[in-house]
DNA sequence: TAAAAAGTGGGTTGTCCAATCCAGTTCTGG
DNA sequence: CCAGAACTGGATTGGACAACCCACTTTTTA
């Protein structure tokens, strides 16, 4: 797990109490971060949200940017940890559509709020912060690689024609469901959610019928 | 045209130079918050690229938000312009087809930069004001009618079973689009971007096998 | 041709915020 | 037990930037 690296910079060691407290900024960074945007969140709410004094951000972290990185890694670990046992029963058809109403139950619940926690915040730095985009775009790749997972197993099990490509079908479901996400917290609104992941699930189930 | 709206907040009319220095400002603002994003995009940065004086920028904007829903409205144009003919000619596979190497070539001569003029300015500002996520919201749902467009014409000549909704579909295509786009943004590789949008066409062709 | 709009070019104000520093206290792991 | 780490709480610096104002000139339109 990324988050449980000791990434300080330099080569410091952290006690368990400091990795703790360490915790809990990015873990406040991250929500306010999903909230308000990376720009809109100051490391001022940040120290206060994370309930720790004055120094001990930068105790932590070089600068912001260093924070930001921090937190594209948290959230890829906190959104495959939510949408957990899910991710390991997408090699039936019943558990895409599982996962998929969960994604937008999920959505619902937030008021489409936010997008998604890793997609809306590399899109906001990804031309200012190199390293931010590559750590978003490392985190997208474990993602997709459940789910390539999943119909990998369809594929092998002969439940999807030997033509089709599981990686770029799992690329196609997870563009399906950033893009759904996004228009969703534009339109405050789950359809185009919906549409999106419901067309890449008929899709392959379609597909499971010509195997 | 959204663009051509005189909407300067106040009831003050612009003469025909007036709405030229206006637009010019518009689309200075567009493209430098294409390359940076808005927070990284100052009101001096947009004077300087504009070729204005000092007190210009206030002149026609009540202030940077504002602005920023004009450059919103502007981009919805632009996108829709520049795709232009190919949006007229999605009634057909091969037509959908062109127009998706037409995004997936543009892409690449962009270097993947940006992502989306309309759907990363939207990420970006869809948590602070309610008034640009809409107008970038209202922007997609313009694109999204381009396409439901051909859609339905399709579907009423008889090419989509009678039992598909050309609506749902054409969200799905603008949001495996907009995943697509956002993905290839942050990884630099055309690669999803194609896989999303190969994946939606194959979907719609196979439909009209069925039909 | 006069009023309204467009434009110049500079100054100013106030705020916000990242980043740095420090002097001292408390905790904790080897 | 003690050295290093964690932590407090405050002060400070320096820069960036939005927003506003003004005196004056040029252009446009009715």
């Amino acid at each position: 797990m990324a988050v449980n690296q000791v990434e300080t910079g330099d080569g410091r060691r952290l006690t368990r109490r400091g990795q703790q407290t360490r915790l809990r900024i990015v873990a406040a960074a991250a929500e306010l971060m999903f909230e308000n945007g990376v720009a809109e969140t100051t490391l001022e709410d940040i120290r206060a949200a994370a309930g720790v004094s004055g120094s001990q951000v930068y105790h932590y972290f070089e600068d912001k940017q260093a924070l930001v990185r921090a937190v594209i890694d948290y959230q890829a670990d906190t959104v495959l940890d939510t949408q957990g046992d899910r991710l390991d029963h997408l090699d039936t058809v019943a558990g895409l559509r599982a996962w998929r109403d969960f994604i937008v139950d999920h959505q619902r619940r937030l008021g489409c709020r936010g997008g998604c926690p890793i997609g809306a915040l590399g899109a906001e730095v990804a031309e200012t912060d190199a390293a931010a985009r590559v750590a978003a775009a490392r985190a997208l790749r474990r993602w997709e690689g459940r789910i390539r997972a999943g119909l990998q197993v369809m594929h092998t099990r002969g439940d999807l024609p030997a033509g089709t490509d599981p990686e770029q079908l799992a690329l196609a479901t997870l563009a399906a469901l950033q893009g759904g996400l996004l228009m969703a917290q534009l339109e405050r609104d789950t359809r185009p959610l919906e549409a999106a992941l419901d067309a890449m699930l008929d899709r392959i189930e379609s597909l499971t019928g010509a195997a």
